[in-house]
DNA sequence: TGATATTGTAATGCTCCGCATTACGTTGTA
DNA sequence: TACAACGTAATGCGGAGCATTACAATATCA
């Protein structure tokens, strides 16, 4: 699971598993999907190629659409914002531990 | 846990538990908490009265001052922000089920 | 009590992001 | 070959996060 992962490496990005599993898997088009999806073509066209980030309303869609959880789409995206931030952000906060 | 609770109850939001626990419990005054994390003391006040959410930056600046998963501060603010777009908006995807 | 610290809040300005729409070129396919 | 699908750029809009500045109200403390 997850927690096994190595927190060094780059977290799944929603739009890799939708290109990769979910569009195939149910062998719908892009434009298909975007209209189901009650979005624009372009918007799915981005979030497929990781350049748009899951947002809570996209991930309320997704779920409806695929009958899973938006939950679990908002976790992957959380996944890769918080990687993309701690690789490379230079967040500079003492921790209060050290007080 | 999260998952027994009432789905139709309003999720505590990220600036309650900072405000009623854990200030509260630091005697930190909001001044420093935000001198601490290295933004402005709005950005706490607003955190604070529940009119700012958590964004992943944020997360892992609490994360890093209090010692505690970036995580777990993302995972109450996505609660909150699916709630209210479940209450709030109408999205009208058809399940593909549905077909 | 009087000075100082803390807090709430409004106003401004900046930047970034999500999204729709339009448009154009490329590629795949019936 | 005509059409569908896709990648992508341009434009415009609205909203969110944040800093800074400023002012008033309240709380605290010497």
């Amino acid at each position: 699971m997850d927690s096994l992962r190595d927190p060094d490496r780059k977290p799944t990005h929603p739009g890799e598993a939708l290109r990769e599993d979910v569009l195939p898997e149910l062998g719908m088009t892009q434009t298909e999907f975007a209209r189901r999806l009650g979005v624009s073509r372009l918007t799915v066209s981005e979030l497929l190629h990781e350049r748009r980030r899951v947002t809570p309303e996209m991930a309320v869609r997704l779920g409806r659409l695929l009958g899973t959880s938006a939950e679990s789409w908002l976790a992957m995206q959380n996944a890769v914002d918080l990687w993309q931030i701690r690789q490379a952000e230079v967040i500079d906060v003492e921790p209060l531990d050290a007080a």
